[in-house]
DNA sequence: AAGACGAAAGTGGTTGA
DNA sequence: TCAACAACTTTCGTCTT
């Protein structure tokens, strides 16, 4: 075969790496071929070669169907960052079936101690540990674990972490890549299942936002609508009610410098209560974690700013001789 | 009796000097 | 770093349903 013009590692990711050109750059021709049987890119053309060494990423023999398909794949599991190495390492127990032997057990023990070396590896070992048993705790999806251990990798890379509480930089990094998300975990929320205050995951939280140059939004008080709505067994009524009356809320102003948690709440007390689904605020005010006063106090600026007490332009359809109380 | 209300005092976070 | 401030919480007595 030709000249080798380019050398680059194959692309798992992809059947031909996008950096690799689409016709031949000597002979201008789109007639390339991948040959997995040489693990070659080349020209039919001229018979440049354009990569060598490909890794055939396709299964190792004909698959009849999807089950055989997974059978015969060769590449293990995808890469991770929730495993410290990325789930690159292999272990042997997994290979020895039944009893284990001294020399298996020997084996095995000797893996384990190798298995992280440098403290920092430990500590990385026990951040995601902990990123895993709050991310579980909150119940926040898998996408949302890998990315906060990505962004501790991250925080690793740049030295942020030394000197500071891990526990304390794994909670912030959760509830800043809750906040990208968009998913709806209060501050109080994510402290009350971590091990460290909220002073402590504020701090940390400020300077991660800082030294990693993170941009996160305020949480706004419908995120928390639908979590809410359904742990107080509220219709899908109320709910799109209680929503509306928090965009008109921040549209006029009323909702800004207020805990968005306590702005939920009290719309969600509002709603409930015009569409005869009453929750009485002790209700409302745990499932929401804010205390009652909080949700009067709100409730009382929503009504008097939306005119609920009037509320025919939320509501008009049967129930105006209604009126909340204040 | 339960739920709602409001006042007062205390707490912790934010902001600006 | 610190004081001032606003938001929120806790507590408690009173009122309403």
């Amino acid at each position: 075969m030709g000249k080798i013009k380019n050398d680059k590692e194959y692309c798992p990711d992809e059947k031909r790496c996008l950096e690799y050109p689409r016709n031949c750059p000597e002979c201008g021709s789109n007639s390339l071929v991948n040959d997995y049987s040489k693990g070659e890119i080349f020209c039919a053309n001229c018979g440049l070669v354009i990569a060598e060494k490909l890794i055939d990423p396709g299964s190792e023999r004909r698959a009849f169907d999807s089950e055989q398909a997974a059978k015969r794949i060769r590449t293990g599991a995808s890469m991770t960052h929730r495993i410290h190495d990325k789930g690159l390492s292999t272990s042997p127990i997994k290979f020895f079936f039944g009893a284990k032997t001294g020399w298996q057990n020997r084996l095995r023990d000797a893996q384990r101690r190798t298995y992280t070396q440098t403290s920092s590896e430990r500590s990385f070992v026990f951040a995601l540990g902990e990123i895993d048993r709050m991310g579980s705790g909150l119940r926040l999806p898998e996408c949302l674990k890998e990315d906060t251990a990505a962004l501790y990798r991250k925080a690793m890379e740049k030295h942020l972490i030394r000197g500071r509480s891990i526990e304390g930089i794994t909670t912030a990094l959760l509830h800043i890549v809750c906040r990208q998300y968009g998913v709806s975990r209060s501050l109080k929320e994510v402290t009350e299942i971590s091990r460290v205050g909220q002073k402590e995951i504020n701090r940390a939280r400020h300077f991660l936002l800082q030294k990693l140059d993170l941009k996160v939004s305020s949480a706004s008080p419908i995120e928390f609508v639908p979590r809410f709505c359904s742990i107080l067994n509220l219709s899908e009524e109320t709910k799109s009610y209680t929503i509306e009356i928090i965009k008109r809320a921040i549209e006029t102003g009323l909702t800004n410098g207020r805990d968005p948690t306590g702005t939920a709440a009290a719309a969600i007390y509002i709603a409930a209560f015009l569409n005869n689904e009453h929750r009485t605020q002790k209700v409302v005010a745990s499932t929401c974690r804010v205390t009652e006063v909080t949700i009067r106090n709100r409730y009382k600026e929503i009504s008097q700013g939306l005119q609920i007490d009037r509320y025919s332009s939320i509501k008009n359809s049967g129930q105006k001789n209604k009126k909340i109380r204040g």
